[in-house]
RNA sequence: GUGGUUGUAGUUCAGUUGGUUAGAACGCCUGAUUGUGGUUCAGGAGGUCGCCGGUUCAAGUCCGGUCUUCCACCCCA
C-alpha cells in the first residue's frame, strides 16, 4: 500500500491548530454578531452557470469543477472532444466549487428577495476553493469571513465597516496593520480628468501595482495600453499627491471636484475620515491611498484593503461597496457593502508574531485512573459526578500501567490525575495529584469537587 | 498558465569523485521503577532514499519524465 497524500494546496488542521483557527473565528463571530450581522451558510457547490463569467476570464479558470454523475461522456460526441477543453467542460460539468462568498451569497440574495428584509446584513465563515497554485499565503482550499450589508446605499454603512474591522482586529490583539481606503469613482473622476474617459480598468489594473514596480513602470504600461503621454503626466501629478489624509481630498477637491464622480466619491471618503476617528476605542492607522484599485471589477464605490506592516504577506481583507452585484441575476438597484477576512493569512501573520493565547492542548481537566474491574464502579460515579458538576473529565479506557497512564494525563496537559485504586474504592477516596506541582493528597469526593470548581 | 526550487526514519536534517549492511538528533516503544508523568540511565523498533524509466559491473548519488514542496510572476484572501 503506498503512503496516502493531500491534494496539493491543501492541509489538515490538528488539534493545535484547530485551537488557533477556532480562536481566530470565535473572535471575528462575536465581533460581526455584535454589529447585528446574521449567519449564513451555503452549499460547497454552486451550478457553473453562477459562477462563470463572475470573475474575469482568470477567475474561470482558477473554478474547480465537478464532474456530472453516472455516465458524464453520455451526451458528448468525438467532435466535441476534437473542439477541445472549452466545449467539451460545459457537457460534462455543470456544477463547481465556490469562488468566494460574495457571489453565493448574492445568489441567496435573488432567490429569496421576497424573504428578506433589508437592509440585509450577513455574515459567512465558510471554506472556498480556487485551482491556483500555491504558495506563500496561498492555498487552493480557504476560508473566507465576509460580513455584508445590503440593500442601502448608505456612506454609513461604509464607516460601520471601518469600524467593524477595527473591532475584528482589536479582538485579536493583531494592531499591526495599515487600513487603505478609496474609492472607485474617484478612480473613475481621474481616468476622466486626464483625459481617458471609459479607461478606469486598464487604469485600476497599472495603478494598483505602483508599490510594486514603481511610478516609470507604471507609466510604461499605461502607455503600451493606449494612454497619450499627455494623460501620463496628469496622472503622475495626481497620484503623487502628499500630505494627510484631509489635505489629499483638499487638493483632489481642487482637480476633480466638478465631476460628478469625484464629487460623490471625496464626499463619501471625507464622511468616513471625518467620522471614523468618532469611535471612542479607536487607534486605528487609516490611509486614504489613491494608489489603491482592487481586482474585483463588481466593486463601484468605497474599496478596503488590510495589511500587515511587519510580516510580508499579501492583503488579509478586503472589500468595498458595490452597486449592483445581484444585477446578473436579474435583480437590479440592491446597493451593498462588505468586507472579507482571509483567516488562513490571519493565522500565518498571527503565528509570526506569536500573537495566539498560550495554547490550551486540552480541554480535559480530570484523568480518572484505571485500575479494573473492582474499583469500576466508585470509579465511573466519580466520573459522572465531576461531569454533572461542569468539569471536564476523562477516565483512561483500559487498565494499563499507572506509568502509562500518567504520562497520557502529561502529555495531553491535563492538569490534575484522579488516582482510584483498591484503597481509595474501599473508602470512597480519592488520590487526587496536582500534575505541574507535583504534590497530591487523599480527598473525599465532595472536597474533590470544592477544589476543582472555581 | 510561466519560471525557479525541493523530496532520505514519525519530525528536522547528514550522506565524500557513483563503490560493503544508508546515519545523527529529537520523537516513539521497553526496562531500571509490579500504585505515579515531566529528569536521568540502559536497550529496542522504525527507511521501496517521492514515483516510473534510463546509463553503469555497481545509483540515495548521474540522466529523462512525472508527482510533490517552497518561492516568484500573473492574479488574489
Amino acid at each position: 500500500m503506498s503512503k496516502p497524500g493531500l491534494p496539493r494546496g491543501t492541509r489538515d488542521f490538528g488539534p493545535e491548530q484547530m485551537f488557533r483557527r477556532n480562536y481566530i473565528i470565535d473572535n471575528i463571530r462575536k465581533v460581526f454578531e455584535r454589529y447585528g450581522f446574521q449567519p449564513l451558510e451555503t452549499p460547497s457547490m454552486e451550478n457553473l452557470s453562477v459562477l462563470t463569467g463572475k470573475y474575469g476570464n482568470e477567475g474561470d479558470q482558477l473554478l474547480f469543477k465537478v464532474l456530472n454523475s453516472g455516465d458524464y461522456l453520455s451526451k458528448t460526441s468525438g467532435d466535441d472532444y476534437a473542439a477541445g477543453s472549452k466545449s467539451l467542460t460545459p457537457k460534462i460539468s455543470n456544477k463547481g466549487l465556490r469562488y468566494d462568498l460574495t457571489v453565493p451569497f448574492a445568489r441567496y440574495v435573488v432567490m429569496h428577495q421576497n424573504d428578506i428584509t433589508f437592509p440585509f446584513k450577513r455574515y459567512q465563515i465558510q471554506p472556498v476553493w480556487r485551482a491556483d497554485n500555491p504558495q506563500k499565503g496561498r492555498y487552493r482550499e480557504f476560508y473566507q469571513c465576509d460580513a455584508d450589508i445590503i440593500g442601502t446605499d448608505s456612506t454609513l454603512s461604509d464607516l460601520e465597516i471601518v469600524w467593524l474591522i477595527h473591532d475584528v482586529y482589536k479582538s485579536l490583539g493583531l494592531g499591526d496593520f495599515e487600513l487603505k481606503m478609496n474609492n472607485r469613482r474617484i478612480l473613475t473622476a481621474i481616468s476622466e480628468y486626464i483625459g481617458e474617459p471609459g479607461k478606469e480598468g486598464p487604469l485600476c489594473v497599472a495603478i494598483d501595482k505602483l508599490d510594486k514596480i514603481g511610478l516609470e513602470s507604471v507609466i510604461t504600461e499605461l502607455e503600451r495600453s493606449g494612454f497619450s503621454s499627455k494623460s501620463c503626466e496628469l496622472l503622475s501629478e495626481v497620484i503623487q499627491i502628499k500630505g494627510s489624509n484631509e489635505e489629499k481630498v483638499d487638493k483632489l477637491m481642487g482637480l476633480i471636484g466638478d465631476l460628478p464622480n469625484g464629487e460623490r466619491g471625496l464626499q463619501d471618503v471625507s464622511f468616513i475620515l471625518g467620522h471614523a476617528s468618532s469611535k471612542k476605542d479607536i487607534q486605528l492607522k487609516l490611509d486614504f491611498d489613491l494608489t489603491l484599485a482592487r481586482g474585483l471589477s463588481y466593486y463601484t464605490g468605497t474599496i478596503f484593503e488590510v495589511k500587515p506592516t511587519s510580516v510580508k504577506m499579501g492583503s488579509i481583507t478586503g472589500g468595498g461597496r458595490y452597486d449592483d452585484l445581484t444585477g446578473i441575476f436579474g435583480l437590479n438597484g440592491v446597493s451593498g457593502t462588505g468586507i472579507s477576512f482571509g483567516i488562513d493569512r490571519i493565522y500565518d501573520v498571527m503565528l509570526e508574531l506569536n500573537l495566539f493565547p498560550e495554547e490550551q492542548s486540552s480541554n480535559t481537566k480530570v484523568l480518572i485512573t484505571n485500575f479494573g474491574e473492582k474499583e469500576l464502579d466508585f470509579s465511573l460515579k466519580v466520573l459522572n459526578d465531576l461531569r454533572s458538576a461542569g468539569i471536564s473529565t476523562e477516565i483512561y479506557p483500559s487498565n494499563a500501567k499507572m506509568k502509562k497512564q500518567f504520562n497520557y494525563a502529561n502529555k495531553r496537559g491535563i492538569p490534575y490525575v484522579a488516582v482510584i485504586g483498591s484503597e481509595e474504592a474501599s473508602n470512597q477516596t480519592i488520590t487526587l495529584k496536582d500534575m505541574v506541582s507535583g504534590s497530591q493528597d487523599q480527598l473525599g469526593l465532595k472536597e474533590v469537587l470544592e477544589k476543582l470548581v472555581v
